[in-house]
DNA sequence: GTTAGCACTCCAAAGAGTTGAGTGCTAACA
DNA sequence: TGTTAGCACTCAACTCTTTGGAGTGCTAAC
């Protein structure tokens, strides 16, 4: 059998299947692309070419008379080498973005509905991890007889409480002695700085107060373990419901639970920051993506970040027949403001 | 025509249907009930008296050679005059409750998540309402050259954190200053009796950094608003596609997102607090709920009370033929639990 | 008051026929 | 040699019809 080669027209034929697929979700015919493009074929010669198409893999035949769709290898090849920028009304973003630059949760969530509303796919975002993020600022004060309040300030203005309760009677004085003693060993190390022997000599060093100081070090850990855990939002997960392809019960089901639970998400959340890639933005097909209740979906996931050592995931969700351009873009316009807004604020 | 009576027979019967129903899912006919329950009559009797029975608008036929489902009334019937309480597996509640019993957000999440396990319908919670809830405790510290934290405990430990920016120079010693000039004039207030007069008052004896008391203030009004907003948790949303009557494409679209924007959910809650049960549980079967999306569901709510002036609702949503019995149970289960955990923790 | 029997209704599932979009293949053409 | 027209074939989707069964209301008998 002779060698065969993915020539100019093929691809300009396979590009032509795939967008009219984006488009319509439905199976492609030959006589379509013989119109659709400007390639003047008849739509006999489609059929050959197709054939070649499908032997390659690039497109498969939900059956016999049906049209071709294509397989993750043509979303593959399209995501990897067709893509080209659009000038889109992502614009809006910005605005919006910059009217609500208070609160992380609120932020974050604002930027997840954002990305949902304009690409009409489902979308997550994780909150910025803060493993390698510095201890800023530390403060306990009593709240009441047998309750110390600990705040916990770090880089990039993480705010973590704490309610600790205490056994012993502490005076304003000690209280003070504390906040001091903690403050000046502590602030500007990272987190996986602290170890062992510096809390054995705080601990020391506080004296009969001890168990405070032991109570602060494991909020100070309890609070990083918290946010790694599940600060994930979400929004758009209804928008499954206009691809038909997703939305049969079964399916539909699976994709909404692992969004509540949100658990699972992580899993990509790690997957994407563990990929050292140039732009930072990863795309899964199908098969290819590490939840596997996503596996009729693509997934496309973007790293950014919030300062050193402040990188979160953001990502989304939708059919295989997804639009690339247009989720990329998306994804690229968001992170490139979130490294905008954390500058603005510095 | 005579007058009818619901006299003993027709409400076992009634019940019988009910019952059957919220099993099958399907319309029940004469035949199976003249079996089911110990009456022993035949299914021709059973015809007349269900005749009757939907004359009286408790049951329904969906077409003519169906069986009979209950109506909106009959539903009603059942739930307000013949639910009993059962002894159920719900024990296993109270454990999982103590065991998290430190972050408020941690908490309320694992509640939704108890009772969505639990009952396999959908289950929202809304955090405490903190309007009639009281200043505990203010503390402004330094973070930075130019930013403040202002930390607000409430009563019941709730925290809210701002960080606000600072034009002016402050010293460790004014700093102090207006802690206690805030504690001082704050402490104990509910946040509805901290008038303009106040605010003036304390803006004057700040002096020259009165800017900050009027950030203070703002950040404290904010930290109440945003929780007003929409501090709602779910869980279990998926299990509405275990009830066909739900899962069609277009209903559960419309619930699912209901649930995700969470928005609409706020009207349930308003609902719910305003309104005075002795009990503190609310039944709305279909169009009684105040929520459009929801009108092809039952909605059970009840209100829990964290110490005075705390309350939050919490409510299971799930399709018209639920279990009531159950969801009453967890319900009272719940809230109990959740006042118990506040006395505990005081 | 209760029940057996019967004619009637209607949904749901199964089957039969039709349509249309699409294919592969072959033979003719430039 | 690449391109195209033509044709027979396939198959999902739709419509129409049939059939079976579950359920009802009514009537007459117990």
């Amino acid at each position: 059998m002779m060698e065969m080669q993915l020539d100019e027209r093929k691809t300009k034929i396979l590009q032509a299947i795939i967008r009219n697929y984006l488009e319509t979700g439905e199976p492609v015919g030959s006589r379509t692309i013989s119109k659709y493009t400007d390639l003047n074929l008849s739509s006999a010669t489609i059929r050959n070419e197709m054939a070649d198409l499908e032997e390659m893999g690039y497109i498969i035949q939900p059956h016999t008379s049906a049209g071709r769709i294509p397989s993750d290898k043509g979303y593959r090849l399209y995501v990897d080498t067709m893509m080209e920028q659009k000038d889109k009304e992502l614009q809006e973003m910005k605005e919006m973005m910059l009217e609500k630059e208070d609160k992380m949760d609120t932020l974050l969530k604002q930027v997840a509905k954002l990305l949902a509303v304009n690409t009409n796919y489902a979308s997550m975002i994780s909150a910025p991890a803060v493993h390698k993020n510095k201890l800023k600022f530390i403060q306990l004060s009593r709240v009441d007889v047998n309750q110390m309040l600990a705040v916990i300030v770090m880089e990039g203005n993480v705010i973590r409480n704490n309610i600790l309760p205490v056994s012993e009677e502490l005076s304003d004085e000690n209280i003070l002695k504390l906040n001091i003693l903690l403050n000046t060993h502590l602030n500007g190390l990272a987190i996986e700085e602290i170890n062992l022997a510096m809390i054995q000599n705080l601990k020391q060093q506080a004296g009969i107060h001890s168990e405070i100081i032991s109570n602060v070090v494991d909020a100070i850990a309890e609070g990083i373990k918290a946010d790694e855990d599940l600060e994930i939002y979400t929004s758009g997960t209804n928008n499954i419901f206009k691809y038909p392809e997703l939305a049969d019960q079964q399916r539909a089901s699976e994709i909404i639970n692992t969004f509540e639970e949100k658990q699972m998400l992580t899993e990509l959340v790690q997957d994407t920051l563990s990929d050292e890639n140039s732009t930072g933005i990863q795309v899964y097909i199908g098969d290819e993506t590490p939840i596997s209740s996503m596996k009729d979906c693509s997934v496309v996931t973007a790293t950014y970040e919030l300062g050193e050592g402040m990188r979160g995931t953001v990502g989304i969700i939708g059919p295989k027949r997804m639009d690339y351009d247009k989720v990329v873009d998306a994804l690229k316009t968001i992170t490139h403001q979130l490294d905008e807004l954390y500058k603005k604020k510095t």
